[in-house]
DNA sequence: CCCACGACCTGCTGGC
DNA sequence: TGCCAGCAGGTCGTGG
């Protein structure tokens, strides 16, 4: 479900169902989720006032009262779901976390796989955090630009699919966009990255015109994503490549290929990727 | 340093 | 119908 068009769908929905509520009851139904919930977690979040929701990388930062910053990941498969004040929700075998605003409404984690993940900083050290002091860029950001990715291409053996999924090259990308970036840019998933350092302008260009794109329509919603109202995307319906291995190609009929790197799927059109 | 690979989890799908 | 292999949006640690 996450990556960086998920994720900040999921922000925006959150802004504008809990910015300003003040934290009363928190309920951890597990001990953990990837690595452990921070120790005191539901003390140290109880009384705070949601003051600010950003974004890094796949990260939601939500900014609380008293200096901290609540961090969640939401892995592969993770979801919070806002419940208004009075309505129900049947209990899901994976709630792992249950939350009450002083105002009755209420905020679910979910998260199947438990591949997510909590954690608290001060504000202050968010940025030498070990989670976020290796990340790249944003690739919204001026400063992830062609000079930029060509130099780190420059360096790296590794094929260009792998190298746009690293979150140290650049954030937000991930296995579905990876796939339809390259496809945008016309370069095949195989290329060893220092080998593309020719097209790393049409490589930015379509990771800017591909999470655009997919930011407008609210992420791709594949099985199970869901914004915080419950409210899915629509991006799906305009892959080109991800998921359509033997289908024809939208651009010139071929079949679409696919391949595994990284022990992850991609998927191209061999004749317009060359 | 770089890279490939497995591990972490559960659930769904498709083939036999 | 039932079972099992294979696959799924991410990250991290290990070992070569």
């Amino acid at each position: 479900m996450p990556e960086l068009p998920e994720v900040e769908t999921v922000r925006l929905s959150l802004e504008k169902q809990i910015m300003g509520e003040t934290i009363g009851e928190v309920r951890l139904n597990r001990a953990d989720l990837r690595v452990p919930f921070p120790p005191r977690f539901a003390t140290r979040l109880k009384g705070r006032t949601v003051e600010g929701i950003r974004r890094r990388a796949k990260y939601l930062l939500m900014d609380i009262s008293g200096g901290g910053v609540w961090i969640a990941h939401l892995g592969m498969t993770g979801c919070f779901h806002v419940i208004p004040k009075g309505g129900r929700r049947p209990h899901g075998a994976h709630d792992h976390m249950e939350l009450t605003f002083k105002s009755g409404k209420r905020l679910i984690f979910s998260d199947p796989r438990r591949f997510g993940l909590m954690a608290l900083c001060p504000r202050e050290e968010l940025a030498a955090h070990p989670l976020f002091s290796h990340l790249g860029p944003e690739p919204l950001d001026p400063s992830f630009n062609a000079v930029y990715l060509a130099a780190q291409l420059k360096r790296r053996k590794t094929p260009i699919k792998v190298a746009l999924m690293d979150q140290e090259l650049v954030v937000g990308v991930g296995n579905i966009y990876a796939s339809e970036v390259l496809f945008e840019a016309s370069v095949p998933p195989q290329t060893p990255a220092h080998q593309a350092t020719a097209h790393a302008k049409e490589i930015v260009q379509a990771i800017r015109k591909v999470l655009r794109a997919a930011l407008r329509l609210g992420g791709s919603s594949l099985r199970d994503f869901y914004d915080a109202e419950g409210q899915s995307g629509y991006f799906q319906h305009e892959f080109k490549v991800y998921g359509r291995e033997n289908q024809p190609c939208r651009r010139c009929k071929g079949r679409i290929a696919r391949l595994v790197q990284g022990g992850r799927s991609s998927f191209y059109c061999p004749s317009c990727q060359k």
